[in-house]
DNA sequence: TAACCCATGTAACCTGTTACATGATTAA
DNA sequence: TTAATCATGTAACAGGTTACATGGGTTA
């Protein structure tokens, strides 16, 4: 269900092909959903069964034929009605979680290396994010549009940056075998 | 395949019923997953015939018999070998963030409710989160199961104290005033 | 008398993943 | 010549949701 929403807010902002909605999916901005071309494809076809997209050929030399997608009227509607609505949010799901809640199950060592990995990757992810979010903070005239991108991206950059201060303060906690602490840098 | 995962967890945690196992993953601290008794019941007669669990059938009056499940050497070591590997991690998959990189599409007073919503909802698991907290602190000789899980605990916590923090950022930016009610609780 | 708690399941359906398929063009 | 890019799909399977089913005991 989500992720015709999330296709459909996608081809609202820009319309566009399955092949680049896999793209801006999986590598670039649009960081925060992901999808197989796969159940992408289906999702257009079924969008478009449901009148809420159209598709028009376009022919193209010296390379496949492909359908560029566009939001219709009745897309729209389904769009803003659905943003009005807000659902439960819904719990984290991390396996990094269910890993350290059993953490005794493992020797200390074992656990730092598997958090020392997450770590890295987070790492990671903060620094594509704060790269892209330098891009949108350089544009002198800000769309209305990269506005709203680029908040949701703020919301991606604190989640990584929460991530990171949590890895930091588990392998602390797992460097010298101690005690509950009560202060820790919580705030 | 994470599901059956968090299932071995919860029971090396602590063998009990599938019934119990589905409070333990909805309600209280184990709050990191969720699942549907149908789900879970499925996953436990899985695990069962891959002799990662076993079953002890107690008998009771004036109630259903049930089944207490317990981890084998195998499901110990099928869960050791697991902790040792680092997954990927996935993207934010956030409704939230889907609509708010389309807030152009409605107007703002729109967005802001929607984020009201959402906000509120993260104060109150943070709330839950801390209370919980609170007891594994108070705890004068904490056990190292329960330090591992106060743990995890704690990243539930970071996440909640990101999400809101951007809340407030994005109300801010949207030009509503954040109004810091205390008690948003009896809404 | 109705609704909820205990306790376990089956069945239909939708969503998501993995594997398979095609076929021309272009870069290493 | 090997691999990658462009561009779209089908099919089998695993994971997750919703609806349906049972039946005694307890609380309002």
């Amino acid at each position: 269900m989500a992720l015709s929403y999330a296709i459909l807010a996608a081809l609202f902002n820009q319309s566009c092909s399955g092949y680049d909605l896999v793209k801006r999916f999986n590598k670039s901005v649009e960081c925060f959903w992901s999808a197989s071309h796969q159940q992408i494809y289906k999702a257009l076809s079924n969008l478009e069964a449901e009148g809420h997209i159209v598709s028009e050929k376009i022919e193209q030399e010296n390379r496949p034929n492909k359908k560029l997608y566009t939001v219709t009227d009745s897309g729209r509607q389904h769009l803003q009605r659905w943003i009005g609505e807000a659902e439960a949010i819904s719990p984290i799901k991390s396996d990094l979680l269910i890993k350290l809640s059993v953490g005794h199950a493992v020797p200390t060592i074992t656990l730092l290396q598997t958090l020392q990995t997450y770590y890295e990757q987070h790492k990671e992810r903060l620094k594509s994010y704060q790269l892209i979010s330098k891009q949108y903070a350089q544009a002198l005239q800000p769309s209305r549009e990269s506005q709203f991108q680029y908040l949701a991206l703020r919301a991606g950059i604190r989640q990584q940056l929460a991530w990171i201060a949590w890895c930091e303060e588990a392998m602390g906690f797992l460097g010298q075998p101690v005690a509950v602490r009560e202060s820790s840098s919580a705030s």
